[in-house]
DNA sequence: TTACTGACGATAA
DNA sequence: CTTATCGCCAGTA
């Protein structure tokens, strides 16, 4: 498939977007990620997750992933909090419970 | 090459 | 609660 030889074990930089917007997609109806613990799982920084949305995010429910602390980046903060109240996600003051949520489950109880 | 910026995260005060 | 700093990764000038 690669044309050229390349150290394995790494990306090529679309890959790293597919596999941001394929954890995007598994996140459920009704349920949130950040950018942290999608960045986690796909094993790149929360920033590179932020990039990813950021040029493709279109294609993927971009609006269940949020900061760290459950509010909402800049520039898109009024859109993803409507369309997060559009599918029973409930905020306060701009914040969603990420303990309430928050996926996957920390396993907190 | 260095410097700046960004849909981030954690910590300190 | 807010403000500031550092670490992180990638893109752009």
């Amino acid at each position: 498939m690669t044309p050229g030889p390349r150290p394995a074990g790494s990306r090529e930089p679309g890959d790293v977007d597919e596999a941001v917007f394929d954890v995007v997609e598994r996140i459920p109806p009704g349920r949130v990620s950040t950018y942290g613990a999608v960045g986690r799982l796909v094993g790149v920084g929360p920033r590179r997750v932020a990039r990813a949305l950021s040029a493709g995010g279109a294609a993927v429910p971009w609006h269940r992933v949020l900061r760290a602390d459950g509010t909402a980046a800049e520039p898109v903060r009024a859109r993803q909090l409507e369309l997060l109240a559009a599918e029973g996600v409930p905020a306060r003051g701009g914040r969603v419970d990420l303990r309430a949520v928050g996926w996957p489950d920390d396993g907190d109880g």
